[in-house]
DNA sequence: TTGTAAGCGTTATCAT
DNA sequence: ATGATAACGCTTACAA
């Protein structure tokens, strides 16, 4: 079942089937229905491949995440394929975990593939040498590289990014004028975004002439329970603080369950606050104060910025999303 | 930059060119090596669309499911990702929500892709009026179908199911034995999965010689607050239950959290399991027991299945896993 | 408005 | 072991 027959059955040629495939204007509407008709009736589907071929195209977007199971990669996948179906396109998605090397060897797959973009999803997938991201810069050269929430200067190279450094500015000062202290910061990575969130939080204690401690600087497994016992474990050490502010929510229900196991009051012994504002905000008891980092917008904003890309339009280079604060009940404010 | 190039370079023709890229073993060592030197040489890649074009597959597999950030499906996507890949093989990510007509268009879409499987992740998307699946069995003479926790009978469809029937009976059973009379039960939906577990939890009553009564099933939308507001407007209208029994964690969470609302003891005044046991088992305090849905093992099975079905080796057409009680601190087992 | 025919880059089938 | 060439099914000039 291809264009000939349909072509044969219309009496009609495969050129003219091809334009009615194509919506182009220079069909009369008698020949453009029989063909559509005579398509209906054989149930006929145009041959991607062939079409690719001829178009060097699929309308096919290549997705990299470390890993798609996690909350915030999940609901950007979701938001990526939702978007871009939108718009026409399919989504190929790869999970590269968090080598490297296999990191390179699928953004390599995805290019086979003669994807029409790749969309590299979270700041992990930057690394900190400028050296081990050349392999991106070198293939911008060919087709668009989008990042969300990660940012690399290049050609071709579009980067939209939540404002973290302010998020967690505002919410580490909002924490010291609820009277805070000791303000323990959790992180999991040195990604673009992680240091971003931990100079907001630093810069936060600087300009409020706060020392930079540090031992408040703590780097923690993205899961709950090691940020409950590494939390444990500082407070057995003797370490003493009034506030939590974390990288992501899971560490931040972390710092809930310390707080509960210890009997220690929130937010008056212990303000929290978490980030993503994910469904992990509402689990705890009080329910979390969290950064909304604006995931559906960065996303929206990615689409948005790549469909520019392909029409030619000028759009620009790094698009920045303002952060917001959640307050719900970890905090004193 | 293709195979001409590469056959000119060499000096050989395209179709020993062809026969190096499909690792034939009608070539000479010596032109071998001199054709892949020049293919380094030049950077060269195959096009994947003139490959399709001939071969009529791109070991593509097409993986639709209703939301990817929905927990548990996100895991199934990772799963199945990585897993495909291994095999060597990519995978196109649809997400369709929950109307059967944007399924059924998806689904011609990733046909239209010549994909060579479709696997449906979640029994969500099977309905419950046979009609409704016709579509897929008749795609399923195209190709193979998989269904991963979800049943469909046909030539070419595979299930790999969880036997949640089974462990809803267990849970529900030992709730009895622990001493609870009134068990409520909350789902969220009517899918293949969802009616085994209700029925599971029927069946125990019953086996127990218990009551079952209409009251105590009842049916929430699958996030934390609604849980949470259904168990206190049901508390306040009089319904009295001694342990809820839910389809999914993050209702069993809303439970907990309606509990430390009300003051009621956990285990002792309420039991509460949930289902899947994810992360969310584990950010509440006390926190849950909860039935390991083995979604892993699901995901590896459907694709080694799969395989089976590409190898033209005889597999099942359904394989049934067990389910697996984690016992945490909310039921006094 | 419609048709013809030349690509597009492979794979596969013949010969040799 | 290698080469020539015909598919594969579409798009797109160019002609009519």
């Amino acid at each position: 079942m291809n264009i000939y027959d349909v072509s044969r059955k219309a009496g009609v040629s495969i050129a003219t089937v091809s334009r009615v495939l194509n919506g182009s204007p220079n069909v009369s509407d008698r020949t453009r229905n029989l063909v559509l008709e005579v398509m209906n009736d054989l149930g006929y589907t145009p041959n991607v491949f062939a079409r690719g071929l001829g178009l060097g195209t699929i309308y096919t977007i290549g997705i990299m995440c470390s890993d798609s199971s996690d909350p915030y990669l999940a609901h950007a996948i979701s938001y990526l394929e939702r978007g871009l179906r939108t718009h026409g396109y399919d989504s190929i998605l790869c999970c590269t975990g968090n080598s490297l090397e296999t990191r390179q060897k699928y953004f390599n797959l995805l290019r086979s593939k003669k994807v029409d973009a790749i969309i590299l999803a979270g700041s992990k997938l930057i690394e900190m040498n400028p050296m081990d991201n050349q392999y991106l810069i070198d293939a911008s050269r060919e087709l668009p590289i989008m990042l969300v929430n990660g940012y690399l200067k290049g050609e071709n190279i579009y980067s939209t990014v939540c404002d973290d450094r302010h998020a967690t500015h505002e919410a580490a000062s909002r924490l010291i004028s609820s009277g805070c202290r000791d303000i323990l910061y959790l992180y999991t990575s040195y990604s673009y975004s992680g240091v971003n969130k931990m100079n907001g939080y630093q810069d936060a204690l600087a300009g409020c002439g706060l020392p930079v401690r540090e031992k408040y600087i703590r780097q923690c497994p993205k899961d709950v329970t090691s940020a409950r016992d590494l939390l444990l474990r500082l407070d057995h050490s003797g370490l003493s603080f009034d506030a939590v502010l974390a990288s992501d929510d899971a560490l931040a229900v972390g710092a809930v369950k310390y707080a509960n196991m210890t009997g220690r009051e929130i937010p008056d012994s212990l303000s929290i606050i978490g980030y993503n504002n994910s469904s992990y905000a509402l689990c705890t008891d009080p329910e979390l104060t969290s950064i909304d980092s604006k995931i559906e917008t960065l996303c929206n904003t990615t689409i948005n910025t790549l469909m520019g890309v392909f029409h030619g339009s000028n759009v620009p280079t790094r698009t920045t999303i303002a952060a917001d604060l959640i307050i719900r009940a970890t905090t004193k404010f």
